[in-house]
DNA sequence: GGAGTTATGGTCATTGTGACTATATGATGG
DNA sequence: CCATCATATAGTCACAATGACCATAACTCC
């Protein structure tokens, strides 16, 4: 019965979090990932992941090693895409499902690390193991695009922020300044926020307004599939 | 060694072509099912796929079962989605990758059909084995989205095209009619055209002029990860 | 030659958006 | 208590993209 299938089943999964750039104190986007402690690779960095058990749900599996990784659960989880090229590993032929992930800024703060966990500033990436290099690529461009035309960035931040810590996100994320008042502009238009009334005090300038996500006029997401948040 | 993976690799696509509607002689999307001549579903219609070999690509499969299929070689191939819920499948655990293509309308029309082959209209599907409905409206929420953003519709054409042939593969996959001037204007604009200066004679009115896709200026269509075409 | 039919070239109003100006308002320090 | 600072928030203006239309071009068919 194995001979159908002689391919081994993964599932990795890219886990995005926004903390200040140790040098410049600007948000940037960093990425958790661990230590290969056997061969192939023993020793080099890679995405968090393992093999796929067989009575667990494909989304679950990729929760399941975010929290074991992180301690941490998931605001956005989505299925990135699934590498199965011959070459990608050394021995039997391994297929990754890869999800992507986004987590809370403050809570990453807290994520724990170890000897063989650890944090990366997404641009300056060490080399990876097997094609995982390849794989964050592709998840920063999903990421990028999809920040654009999509509500995802809240999943960075808590339950309530200010427009100025959403913009935060997106000029993090798309890696060039935003105007203030555009932006405000194009989130309200959009309807993804809710004004709470509440206000940020002490900070020594105008307090600004807190809003809240507007659950009830999600855009588009994933079609007819729906997000796989948790 | 199979104890850490006891889950079976499949490969499926969903394959469009266009073609006259039966009744309203306009263009519509169809596609190529199959019978299935074993449990579970048997003589349920399926989508067109099967186990992964171990020492096949991805999209080669997906391009193979194509074939096998029709008969045809895809003029656009891309990987959709990777469906792997516990339930979807009686009886031992399947995670099925998924690719979808689009072939030439003409080229279609010579396909191979038999008793276990059959193209049925996309929007009158009958009820499909395990979740091939779902997996197909996936595929054509994709497919619709992506047409609006991408350059993927001459995929159903020839080498040269009129622009009135153009617009009637976005109005049958946009399902509305589009202002053939307007329609025009933007795609001359987006530069993804370029006039051959050849002219099609023969029919009762103004000859159109025939435009061949510029290779040079494709459009972001997957980013990092290059699209899979043959 | 005239009618029919689609191709193709414009116009006009509306909308979305980048660039930029101006005002609001609490904290802070004298 | 007032001036200052720094960001919040409200407008303005010009320009690009686009839907709705109108007008003319150029073939075939009768």
């Amino acid at each position: 019965m194995t001979s159908k299938n002689q391919s081994t089943l993964a599932v990795s999964t890219v886990i995005f979090a926004l903390r200040p750039d140790e040098a410049s104190g600007l948000m940037t986007l960093w990425l958790p990932l661990v230590r290969r402690i056997r061969e192939p690779h023993l020793g080099q960095w890679a995405l968090p992941g393992g093999w796929l058990p067989g009575d667990e749900e494909l989304a679950a599996a990729a929760s399941r090693t975010l929290r074991e990784t992180t301690g941490l659960a998931p605001k956005y989880l989505e299925q990135l895409y699934t590498f199965g090229d011959l070459g990608r590993s050394p021995g039997n032929r391994v297929v990754s499902v890869v999800y992507w992930a986004l987590v809370q800024s403050d809570e990453a703060a807290l994520a724990a690390v170890g000897e063989n966990v650890q944090w990366f500033p997404a641009d300056r990436l060490p080399e990876l193991a097997f094609d995982h290099n390849r794989i964050v690529d592709y998840a920063l461009w999903r990421l990028r695009t999809k920040v654009e035309y999509s509500r995802i960035a809240h999943a960075f931040l808590g339950e309530t922020f200010t427009l100025a810590q959403l913009r935060d996100v997106h000029e993090a994320v798309l890696q060039k300044p935003l105007d203030p008042a555009n932006f405000r502009r194009t989130v309200e238009a959009s309807g993804t926020v809710v004004d709470t009334g509440q206000h940020l005090a002490g900070a020594r300038h105008r307090p600004p307004r807190l809003y809240r996500y507007n659950d009830s006029s999600r855009l588009a997401d994933q079609g007819p599939l729906g997000p796989s948040i948790g």
